[in-house]
Parts: C-alpha cells; sequence; structure tokens
RNA sequence: GAUCUCGUAGCUCAGCUGGUAGAGCAAUACACUUUUAAUGUAUGGGCCCUGGGUUCGAGCCCCAGCGGGAUCACCA
C-alpha cells in the first residue's frame, strides 16, 4: 500500500537511511543502561557528576558548533549540552556535523551519557560525551512551546486529534499525564484504605448470562461453544453479594461496567465503579465509611481536602451534610412527599411543568421531582438518604417506614457520585420487588431490572446483614482532577471507529500492465483508480505522468505514449 | 436521536461583499561553542473533509454525506 508521506517524513525517512549507512542501527535491540532521571539529577545536582539518561529529544536548538536540546524521560526534563570537541574529541568532526545536527530528529529517542554542568543561564544540563540512537520517531510531534512564564503556544489541543492519539497528547501535553498519575493514586489510596480494614480485592465474571445488578441497556454477544447469548456486565453488585453469602466479611472490586447507551461528557460506554460489600454492617455505618475514605482519597492523592472544580471550591472534609429525600424535596419545592398517593405525585409533577408519563409508578415520580429541583443543587459532599421503595429493587426496606428503603446516595457538584444500601437479605421480600420490576417492565419501563434466580436461591441459603456501596471512579476522578469530562481521566476514551484510507489495489494495476516502477507514481499523481486512468485521454495522462518525473525528479525511464496505449484497462 | 457549530500546510490558526491560498511554529539550506518560545537570512510545503449544485468563477453560497465539539433528550 502506498502512504502519502508529508516532506517531513519523506525527511525523516531519508535520515534513517542515512543512519544505516553510517553504520548506525536506529532501532537497536540491546538494553540500555541508564543511571539516572530528569528529576532526580536536577532535586540532587552535583557538578560534574556522570550520568547517563534516555528520553525523547524534543525542541533542539543548534548553534552551530554546539546544541542545545530538552531531553524529556518518564519523570520529567532536562537540558542536554552537546558541544562538537565534546562529542567529537579528536580531528573528525562528522558526527557532530552530519548526525546529530542533520539526522536527529525531534521526538527521537536516544541516550546519553554526560556530565552535570550549570550554563551561564543557571540551566542544570548535561554535557553530553556519547550519544546513542535508540529509535527514529518518523512521524513530527505536535510542535507545543512554553516560555519562561509558563505560557503555552501553538498547543495541542483538538479533542479528535487528542484523544484518538493519546500517546501524543501525552507525549506533548504535560498536564494530561498529571491527571492519570492522579486517576491511579486516588485507586491506590482506595485500595489502601479497604485493605487497612482487611477486605478482600476480588474479581467477578465480566461476561454474564443474566446483566444484573442494575439497570441499562447491555452489550450483547454471544458464546458459541455454549450456544448462547451472553452480556458484557451493566454491574458486579449481585456477585459481590454471592461472595458475602459465602462469607467473606467484606469484598470489593473495580469493576469495569459496560452500558449500550448514549455517550457525552459523562458517559462513556465502559466505565468503571468501585464497589464494595461489608457483612454486619447498615447504611449509617457505610455513611461514615465513605466518607472517611473519600477524605483519605484527597489526602492521599491530592495532599488537601479543599479541591477546586471549574468556579466552585468543594471541600471534602467530614462529616459531609446528611438530608432525607423527603426533606430535600420540601427544601427546595416545598412539597411534602410522605404518605402521598401515586395521584397526587403525578399531580404535582404536571404542576411544576415535570414530563410525566403513565408507566411512570410512584418512586419513579419521586425520582423526577428529586431530579429536576433539587439535584443540582448539592455542590458540596451531602448525603441524600431513604429512597422510595420502588427505585430501590435491592435495597433493605427502612426500620422505620415500609414505603422507604435504607439508601443514601453522595450528591457532589450536583451530581450522584456514589450509591449504598442496607443491602437487601429477605430473599422473599427481594422476589417480590423482583416481581415488581417485571410489572413495571410491562407498563413500558424499558430500565426495570432482569430476574436473577440464581442471586435469589444464594439469597434462600442466607445472606447476613450488609451494607454495600458502589462509586464512580471515573467521576470521582473528574472531580478531583478539575476535569468535566470523562474523555479526559479516560485513557482511550471510546471514539466512532476511525477510517483509514485504504488505497488503490495496486495488483489491478500490474495486470493492467503497467510498469511496476510506474506504478506508485502514476497513483500519487493523482490517478488512484483505474477508472481515472481509463477516462482521461492517453495524450493528457502522458503528459502528466511526465512532468511528475520531471518535477520530482524521477530516477526510471520516461513514459512512452506507446505504453499508455498498451494498458489494458478493462 | 434533535439542534447549533467546526473541518484550510506536520501543529495552532487567519482568509474581506464569491475573483487562482496566508501567518507563526515545525521542516530544508547556510551562519552561529552556554542557548532556552534561541537568533538571522533564504527555500520548499495545500484533494481548503467528501460528493453534488448555483455561478463566467466556490475555501467562502446551497444540498447531501463523513468526522469532531457543544447543548438537549436518553442514561445506575
Amino acid at each position: 500500500m502506498i502512504q502519502n508521506l508529508s516532506d517531513e517524513e519523506v525527511v525523516r525517512r531519508n535520515a534513517l537511511q542515512k543512519l544505516r549507512e553510517k553504520g548506525i542501527e536506529p532501532f537497536p535491540a540491546a538494553e540500555y543502561v541508564v543511571n539516572n532521571y530528569s528529576k532526580d539529577i536536577l532535586a540532587n545536582y552535583e557538578e560534574g557528576k556522570e550520568v547517563v539518561v534516555a528520553g525523547r529529544l524534543m525542541n533542539m536548538r543548534v548553534m552551530g558548533k554546539a546544541s542545545f536540546a530538552d531531553l524529556h524521560d518518564s519523570k520529567g526534563k532536562i537540558q542536554i549540552y552537546i558541544a562538537s570537541d565534546n562529542i567529537c574529541p579528536g580531528e573528525d568532526k562528522s558526527y557532530y556535523n552530519e548526525v546529530v545536527r542533520h539526522l536527529l530528529h525531534f521526538g527521537d529517542f536516544i541516550g546519553v551519557k554526560g556530565t552535570l554542568f550549570t550554563t551561564r543561564m543557571g540551566e542544570i544540563s548535561i554535557q553530553v560525551s556519547e550519544l546513542t540512537v535508540l529509535a527514529k520517531s518518523l512521524k513530527p510531534l505536535p510542535v507545543v512551546k512554553t516560555d519562561k512564564e509558563g505560557n503555552i503556544y501553538d498547543a495541542f489541543t483538538d479533542p479528535e486529534l487528542r484523544y484518538r492519539m493519546r500517546y501524543v497528547d501525552l507525549v506533548v501535553n504535560e498536564k494530561v499525564k498529571e491527571t492519570f498519575i492522579t486517576r491511579t493514586k486516588i485507586v491506590n489510596a482506595m485500595r489502601d484504605f479497604f485493605n487497612s480494614y482487611g477486605y478482600l480485592e476480588v474479581d467477578t465474571p465480566v461476561l454474564q448470562a443474566i446483566p444484573g445488578g442494575a439497570s441499562a441497556r447491555p452489550f450483547i454477544t454471544h458464546h458459541n461453544a455454549l450456544d448462547v447469548p451472553m452480556y458484557l456486565r451493566i454491574a458486579n453488585e449481585l456477585y459481590l453479594k454471592r461472595l458475602i453469602v459465602g462469607g467473606f466479611e467484606g469484598v470489593y472490586e473495580f469493576s469495569r461496567n459496560f452500558r449500550n447507551e448514549g455517550m457525552d461528557r459523562t458517559h462513556n460506554p465502559e466505565f468503571t465503579v468501585m464497589e464494595i460489600y461489608v457483612a454486619y454492617k447498615d447504611y449509617n455505618w457505610m455513611m461514615d465509611f465513605t466518607e472517611a475514605m473519600i477524605q483519605h482519597v484527597c489526602e492521599k492523592a491530592l495532599g488537601t481536602t479543599s479541591v477546586p472544580f471549574g468556579d466552585k471550591v468543594i471541600d471534602f472534609k467530614t462529616p459531609f451534610r446528611r438530608l432525607s429525600m423527603t426533606d430535600a424535596i420540601i427544601e427546595y419545592t416545598g412539597f411534602d412527599i410522605t404518605g402521598k398517593s401515586e395521584k397526587e405525585l403525578f399531580d404535582f409533577c404536571k404542576s411544576i411543568g415535570i414530563d410525566v408519563n403513565e408507566s411512570m409508578g410512584k418512586g419513579k415520580l419521586i425520582d423526577e421531582i428529586f431530579g429536576a429541583k433539587c439535584e443540582g443543587n448539592f455542590i458540596q459532599p451531602t448525603f441524600i438518604t431513604d429512597y422510595p421503595v420502588e427505585m430501590s429493587p435491592l435495597c433493605k426496606r427502612h426500620r422505620n417506614n415500609p414505603e422507604l428503603t435504607e439508601r443514601f446516595e453522595l450528591m457532589i457538584n450536583g451530581k450522584e457520585l456514589a450509591n449504598a444500601y442496607s443491602e437487601l437479605n429477605d430473599p422473599i421480600d427481594q422476589r417480590g420487588r423482583f416481581e415488581e420490576q417485571m410489572s413495571l417492565q410491562e407498563r413500558g419501563d424499558d430500565e426495570a431490572m432482569f430476574i436473577d434466580q440464581d442471586f435469589l436461591r444464594a439469597l434462600e441459603y442466607g445472606m447476613p446483614p450488609t451494607s454495600g456501596m458502589g462509586i464512580g471512579v471515573d467521576r470521582l476522578v473528574m472531580l478531583l482532577t478539575n476535569n468535566a469530562t470523562i474523555q479526559e481521566v479516560l485513557f482511550f476514551p471510546q471514539m466512532r471507529p476511525e477510517k483509514f484510507a485504504t488505497g488503490p489495489d495496486l495488483k489491478e494495476y500490474e495486470a493492467a500492465g503497467i510498469a511496476p516502477e510506474w506504478i506508485e507514481h502514476i497513483v500519487k499523481a493523482g490517478y488512484d483508480t483505474l477508472d481515472k486512468l481509463r477516462e482521461a485521454k492517453p495524450t493528457s495522462v502522458h503528459q502528466n505522468l511526465n512532468a511528475y518525473r520531471k518535477k520530482n525528479k524521477l530516477d526510471i525511464p520516461a513514459m512512452q505514449l506507446a505504453d499508455i496505449e498498451s494498458w489494458k484497462l478493462g
């Protein structure tokens, strides 16, 4: 296949060739042993110390017989100084003049050995005595420059290019790397917190026969050997509860979930939820546990509990505010949902302009009121408690009110971040709730849950009282890294698949009797389908091709009109 | 899925009431042994997303499509 190369790509490929001609392998196999990193060198500067570091060559500044460049390694960057006399101590300066000045390009991986010194301008640098090409970069990276004040010029900002080519984004945009490092710190802090309680990290199936534990449209696939449909999990909740049935005190999992629904700046088809289940606890305990965990995460990953987000500052210091859903609705609408009938709730929704329809049960109506009037107001971390029973089919009924459940959601910045229950462990009640979901489904609620008979069987063997909590990891990372879109916290967010030009079928050209050495050039000259050749007049093809040959100084025989007329173009 | 909006050089972007395509950086060449957004001089580089249409003439106007982004809808 013919690749259309830009001038710069041609230059780099030529350089690659010239390096090989000089006996320098641009992609060497051998280990390159480094003894230092940029960051550590800058932190522990020692004049004259010999160091070996490796990284990407960036921002090269050639000044005649000496050159400066930045070397970016995994921990940061350091300036290198390559002087002709240092790198070529003898008479022969050709390595500097030819290789360093003309065959290296920004983006190349190199290793350097040299001694530390400080320039007149006071910058710690490596005076290079030995340079090794480790990998040639054949495509030019976007050139982003930063001045002393930290102003960035020509930033690589196109979201499409950044997400499709995250590898480039990471090289060129320093902050992106920081976001992902923070993401891992957040996850590690959560893991440490749970482990400190002795809870067990587990793995449960991603490929499931029944997509349970949540209400969402699943991705469907097929298992050939069993010849059954399978689903990518939408949640792992029911599996973790089975493990509590099995006798573990506490289990947790960072669960990659998949939902076949819309994509926007807070939804990606695959996303990560941390779920934890702890036996003998209730949702009050879980609230204390959750806020302590989040404060711990902030302290460990960010070193502070006061976190800027957009134009707000969110304070993660415990305790968080706690408010029942009933009180939240009173607070923002003045309406008390206590004891109201479905009809009364329906009418109230209509009166405040909420779109309602016949498929909505009581729980759904209350959820709509909360979503429309309350949710967005909770900027600082707030636990909303005691949801209507219809909305929470896996949650235990409230100990004081059978119409409510022992459930809380943690709201931050007007959005739900975590969700927790005193888990329903009464198998008879659970079966009834699933049946209610079925009838909701029949009324047209396509979010209602599937029944998982094996899960019910597990409950019948007995599950201790348990509290469970799930927290959206991506959204937590967004909050803590001040990113408004989920794409910024996922290395490879889902994108519509990219279409690559497949190029013409060169075998067709060969079959037509076109000289092989000409085919590539004929395509590049614009005749990228046989149809185009067929439709063009042979005389004009003849002229164009020879003009192309002249322009590109091709070292092949000129095209003859007779050759063109002899082509079998069908 | 709906509406709005964007697609021009490797990157970031200009492009007037429609008149044969521009800058900065990057590249190439030369000069320059402590520069740092290095500098100076010169040079090359474009399927203006794709396909139709209107027009004497389209990067620009119209239609359709493709790919982004934003808003909305949907979304435990």
